[in-house]
This record gives C-alpha cells, structure tokens and sequence, in this order.
DNA sequence: CGAATTAAGTTCTATTTTGGAACTATAATG
DNA sequence: CATTATAGTTCCAAAATAGAACTTAATTCG
C-alpha cells in the first residue's frame, strides 16, 4: 500500500498527513508563515530542486491552502499567499516547533521560540480544550468514532478485520 | 539541498520535521498513540512495506521517541512503547487531526474526533499561551530569534546571505 | 511432544521520487 | 537596449519506496 492511500481512509490525522505530511511541504508552510512569498524565495532559502518546489506548490494551491497572486498588482510575476486555510495550519507548526523546543536541544540555547503579542511574554504553545479551556494531553483526550465507523467495525466478524481501515480501534470510544 | 539537511539548520521546526516530518512516521505515531505495539499490528494497519517499517522504527527508537521492551515479560517478542518525549508529540497528531476535521470533510460527519475526559465534551483542541492562557494564531503569536542567531543575522552584508539559515528572517524580531 | 502458525525482521527487484544541473521564455531594471 | 531576475521545465543519475518472497526463532495447539 502506497502512504498515499491513506489519504482516502476515514481518519482525519491520514487525510490532513495526504495533504502536508511530507517534511518539505511542512518546512515550505513554516516559510510561508515567516513571509516567504516568492517561488525564488523559497527555493534560496530551503535549497530544494526547482522541480519538486514546483510540484509542491502545484498541489498545495490546488488543494486551496496557499493562492498565487500577482506579486505586485498588474505584474505578471507570481507570489504565493496562506489562504485562510493554509494560516489554519499554523498550530501545526507551532506544536513541532515546541516539542522541539522542549526536547531537542538539550542544555543549548534556542535558536527560535513563540513570544505571544496579546501579552507580551514569550509563550510555549500548549493545547487547550476549547470547551472548558483546560490542558489536553495523551492521558486525558480520547479519540471517538463517528456512527459511520461505528458501523464498520460492527460488521467485522475479527476484531483484526477492522485494520483496513489504517488504525487500531480496539481502545477507541463511540461518540454519543 | 537534501531535505535533511535541514535537520541541522537552527530551526526547531526543521529539528523537528527532520526527527518526526514524514508521512509514514506520523502515521506510525498516530497509531502508537491509539494502542498499537507490535511490528506486525503497525504493519497490518498501515500496510507499509515491512522494509520501511524496520527501518522507521529502528530511528524512532534512536531517537528515543520508542522504546523496544518485551512484548510480554520474559518474552523475547518486541513491543513499542512510547516514550514521555513520544507521548509529547500527541499535540502535533491533535493540531492536524482538528485541522483536517475543520478543512477537509465539508458537511461529510466526521470519521474521528476527540473528547475530553476532564469535562467529558467534544472538543476541538486549541492552542494556547502557557502564560495568560489565551488563545493562540498566525496573527497574535511571532517567532523571535536568540542571540546566535541574532549574530548571524547581524554579520551578514546583504540579506539575502542569511537565507542559509533555511528560513526568511527579515520579518522575525529578536528576543529580549 | 510435534506440527502448524506467529512474529520480527531481512533480502531482492521493479518502480517512483529526489537531487543536481542546465535550459527556456518572459519581465523588469539600469 | 543590454543585463539580470523570475518562474518555471527538462534531463539524467542517485536514492527511496512498494511488493513479494525468504529466514529464523518463538509460540500455540492438538
């Protein structure tokens, strides 16, 4: 099976990874979110083959997360804009940034990190429950299938049966 | 350039994307997250060939994001157990999976989708900043670069010299 | 106990994807 | 008007992936 299969399975972690799963797509998005704008811009700065840059950015306006626009009006010459979606992907980003942050770089100092302009204190990004603001974490957030996978598994004899649909359910809640 | 050699550059996000960036890794992860152990049950989900799978598990393991213990004590069968610093890439499953749930279903009902245990809701997880709990976005969170970084910047004559850093600089600030 | 099955890889080849470099065509600049 | 910038495309060699078969040892089950 190809990793590209998976964008047609129903979880939205293998769909969202069809679309930007790949490190130079991700590294593009990060300069995007810095002010890259050219197609030049980003080729001198991430050093990767006009020929894959193109490609990549095809698909990533194709599937409506940057725009090419003119880079200056009534120019020919194109730049590239985060569309409401692409800038969506910015708590992506932000979440690899601060793992990285926190475990990568043992004793040194870091090279980046995220400052907050609302109150102006440098911040490290953590994920909250948009329901009652608390800390989400692996201990205390749980995935839950919808009805329609509910479904699925139901109508598999083997619990094992129910792997073609890329991931293990075995320890996955149904929502109410 | 070959996309890791960004892992070098003074990046978190390249450090990162360099450790974790790849599609078949997030999914790997995705499905250590959900329950799966064993070599075969991450191949029988993901349908990976079992080449890239040993070879993926093998730098997990390095890396220190997945341990290998015995599959049962005593047993000389392998288990793959998240580490605490592979359980803290839970938030960067969650910031694409919540994503993917806003961007890429339309009105479709949603495969997957989280809960909240400590107040037992549907939530979409949020980022937010770990000093006055608001919330984070592309337009209220910049990055600021240190003082190496802030050197290099300086020692360079023309802007464009700092683009081997991988990333645009002209728009980040510098850190008190 | 012994045969069949499971588990965790390794090895092989064909196909696909990158990386590196050069090339093209048009647009902007001095 | 000549030079340089921009946004790609094209070509080839090198690397990575997909698919299948093979190996070796450990469990399970009758």
């Amino acid at each position: 099976m190809k990793v590209s299969d998976h964008a047609e399975k129903p979880c939205p972690v293998a769909k969202a990874t069809g679309q930007v799963g790949d490190t130079w797509t991700l590294l593009i998005l990060r300069n995007a979110l810095l002010g890259a704008r050219q197609f030049d811009d980003f080729q001198r700065q991430l050093g990767l083959t006009r020929h894959v840059l193109a490609q990549r950015l095809r698909s990533l306006v194709e599937m409506d997360i940057l725009k090419r626009v003119p880079a200056r009006p009534g120019s020919t010459r194109m730049a590239y804009q985060l569309t409401s979606k692409g800038r969506d992907l910015q708590p992506v980003i932000l979440a690899l940034a601060n793992w990285s942050n926190k475990w990568l770089f043992d004793d040194q100092p870091l090279p980046l990190s995220y400052h907050h302009k609302d109150c102006a204190q440098a911040t490290q990004p953590t994920m909250c429950c948009s329901e009652c603001g608390g800390k989400l974490h692996a201990g205390n957030t749980a995935m839950t299938m919808g009805p329609q996978v509910a479904n699925i598994v139901d109508q598999c004899e083997h619990p094992q049966d129910a792997e073609n649909l890329g991931y293990p359910v075995a320890f996955i809640a149904r929502a109410k």
